[in-house]
DNA sequence: CGGGATCCTTCTTGATACTG
DNA sequence: CAGTATCAAGAAGGATCCCG
């Protein structure tokens, strides 16, 4: 993250586009952008139900993950100045816009997902991605 | 990548399926996936050409980047054995598959990237993400 | 309970040099 | 031209300690 790349890439396919797009990815591409806005589909949940729900995380990058959720205005942060602390987090509608972006994703994963794993296996029978693969006929 | 994590969530929105999910993200979630499918989206290219046309990657990446995608059957390789060496790389049906599930994110991306820019705009001046936020009324 | 600050380890990436 | 191999820097992530 950090930066989004500065390059002034001049001929790519995206013109332009590929800046923000990299940001989008970027986000959703870290290990728990995702399973946190996934969890969070269900309703609001308090820092200490997320922590549990999401097996893996620590509290650090749950934290991290949060506050740029929040940055971004896909999830809303409400703090209940009770004793003992009790901190809400919820999904916007953008978010929810994001979650159906993601779902879309999940889809084009859950239909080729066999397909790709087939392929990789394939490839460590053939060798492909480590070696030699297919040598076309020579043109001279 | 290398490890597209072990953890054996029990309760997860997504019961079973964030395994893969997790797989396509880690993937196209790098810098230079998207880079590259996108760039081969006009037809095959030889390796120097994809070179060129992603201004910023290293040869180290790029070799990589291709090995991954041949691997998981998204795009051919075809070495042609002439002197200079040429080699060509194209996109697979699979491949554009893909690249149609990116393109429909950097859809939501265009459609949402202003409103996220103005919510993380507007997080720098409320302060939000870097310290209190909304504090509701209190129910005790 | 909900984090903030710090330290430390691992993974990723870019730069460089060499090969068929 | 099209890579491979090695090295070093930096970022991401986890563990830990501490505070309101």
């Amino acid at each position: 993250m950090a930066s989004a790349r500065q390059i002034s890439g001049p001929c790519q396919a995206w013109p332009d586009d590929s800046a923000f797009i990299r940001e989008v990815l970027d986000r959703i591409g870290d290990k728990w952008t995702v399973l946190v806005i996934s969890t969070l589909s269900t309703g609001s949940l308090r820092y200490s139900d997320l922590q549990a729900s999401i097996p893996g995380i620590s509290q650090r990058m749950l934290t991290q993950t949060l506050k740029h959720l929040e940055r971004d205005g896909l999830i809303t942060r409400t703090a209940y100045p009770e004793v003992p602390p009790r901190v809400e987090y919820e999904l916007t509608d953008l978010g929810r816009s994001l979650l159906d972006a993601v779902t879309a994703m999940a889809d084009w994963a859950a239909a080729h997902h066999g397909r790709i794993a087939s392929n990789r296996a394939a490839s460590e029978r053939t060798g492909v991605g480590r070696g030699k693969t297919s040598v076309s006929a020579s043109t001279g």
